[in-house]
Order: structure tokens, then C-alpha cells, then sequence
DNA sequence: ATAAATGTTAAGAA
DNA sequence: CTTCTTAACATTTA
């Protein structure tokens, strides 16, 4: 689940919550859970992979990692969560995820230009980051969460194949024309990804990621580690050029 | 059944 | 003091 556009969908998930208090809280946490207790959730943001939950008198953070997962009234019940939260007619449970609270203002830690999901994404201010970083590749740079803040490993490797460019291609081989359609066709991927995950159809939609065979050329799809990230890139050798 | 995978951080090594 | 590598965490799927 944790890509920028899975974060969107599970916000909006938890707006049922909304403007209710909690009455109840439990998990195997090692944060200060407790102090939610009798807090008003007043708002659900995100940033990139990061969900903010709002509350009257704190802002905490949870994040998914690789495996983490959330349920809406229905638990998993052969799991402890490692948050649950008792809003009286809606219950929230998050598992195997990274909680922390926020030290101050949302934001003045977050620059929402460069969640690529937030109405305030600025393509300008991605190009500029981009550009400073000629000697990168795009595999990470497609990864940075401080250039794209959301992109994971699917949307990286889809979006390299939509660009018809291989992830070890570094930035400055990239004409500025180049570099305005990565962002933009990330952009774009991105939003698809979000409507595509909501029908259950996000899988349906892979054209290269965990594939066999390449659905361009019909040739062999490559497997390999890539970058300093060291990720899995799928790829076609073919037509990623 | 074993491994790999939608991710990040912190400790340890160089 | 940096910079790079490794381990840790935790769950589902192939």
C-alpha cells in the first residue's frame, strides 16, 4: 500500500473520522499514544508517503514502510495493531507502520511543492532540483521524496518505461525537453495510479513492472538492482533507450 | 518453503 | 568527520 496515491486513497478513507474525538486508544506503539486520548481529529493530510492526523492538540505521522496497513472498523483479528483508535462509531487500526509526532507547524517541515499528489506540485521547482543533480540517475532521482515526494518502486519503473529510458541514464544526458516530460509524465502516472487503485485495477495497468515480456518489442524484460537507491528495476533493453 | 518485495532509518564500518 | 554499507523492522505473495 504505500505509495504517494495509496496515501490519498486511505485519507480519504479516514475522513469518516472526522471532527470526532477520541475515546479510546490502544497498541503495541512505543510513541505516546495515550495523550490522543479525548483529542478532536480535525484534519487528514499527507505528503508523499506520509499521513498527518491532525488533532486538537498534536499531529502525528504514520508511515507504511514496506508492509504496513490500516482497516477502518474491521480489525485483523489475529493482529495486534500498532495503533488503534476508538472515535465511538468509527474505528481506526494501523499495522506494522512508523508513528511519530510532529514537533511544531506541518508546515514548516513539509514543502508541499514537492508532494507530487498536493495542489500546491510545482514542476518548476522539480525541474530546478533535477537539473542541479546532472550526475544522478533517474532511477533515483525518481525515488528522491524531496523531488517527488510520493514516487515509489512501481511508479518509478512504469514511468521509466512510459519515457522509453533506461534507469541508469543520468540527468544530464536528459535535453530540458526531456526533463519537463519525466516530471509531467510522472505527474500523470501518478493520478492514474490513484483512480486505477480505487476500481482495484492498479495491477491491470502494469505494463513493465514484474513483467516477462516486454508489451512494446515482445522481448525480454530486464530484472536488475539499479542506483545508489539499489531497487529493483524492471526494464526492456530494447526500447528503453 | 523460501525469497522477494510498494520503504526508511540508524548503527556500524571504512 | 564524512560517506558508504548493513541490519533492522514486519507482512504478503509468488
Amino acid at each position: 500500500m504505500p505509495e504517494g496515491p495509496s496515501l490519498l486513497i486511505a485519507a480519504e478513507e479516514l475522513s469518516t473520522a472526522l471532527g470526532k474525538r477520541v475515546r479510546a486508544v490502544s497498541g503495541n506503539s512505543t510513541q505516546p499514544i495515550e495523550t490522543l486520548k479525548t483529542q478532536q481529529l480535525l484534519e487528514i493530510g499527507t505528503h508523499g508517503k506520509h499521513l498527518l492526523l491532525f488533532f486538537s492538540n498534536a499531529t502525528l505521522k504514520i508511515h507504511f514502510l514496506m508492509f504496513g496497513s490500516y482497516r477502518v472498523n474491521e480489525p485483523k483479528g489475529n493482529r495486534t495493531p500498532r495503533l488503534a483508535l476508538d472515535f465511538a462509531k468509527v474505528q481506526f487500526y494501523f499495522y506494522a507502520c512508523s508513528l511519530q509526532f510532529l514537533e511544531g507547524d506541518a508546515n514548516d517541515l513539509y514543502d508541499w511543492r514537492e508532494d507530487v499528489l498536493s495542489p500546491a506540485w510545482d514542476e518548476d521547482l522539480a525541474l530546478q532540483k533535477i537539473s542541479a543533480l546532472p550526475n544522478e540517475m533517474i532511477c533515483d532521482i525518481l525515488m528522491n521524496q524531496h523531488i517527488f515526494a510520493g514516487v515509489g518502486n512501481i511508479i518509478k519503473n512504469e514511468v521509466q518505461f512510459r519515457m522509453l529510458l533506461p534507469p541508469q541514464k543520468n540527468v544530464k544526458e536528459l535535453s530540458q525537453a526531456l526533463r519537463i516530460k519525466l516530471i509531467r509524465i510522472t505527474h500523470d502516472y501518478c493520478w492514474n495510479f490513484y483512480y486505477w487503485k480505487k476500481q482495484f485495477q492498479l495491477k491491470k495497468h502494469w505494463q513493465i513492472m514484474r513483467k516477462k515480456v516486454c508489451p512494446r518489442c515482445n522481448g525480454p524484460v530486464t530484472r536488475k538492482v539499479t542506483g545508489y537507491l539499489k531497487r529493483l528495476s524492471h526494464y526492456c533493453k530494447r526500447c528503453q533507450k
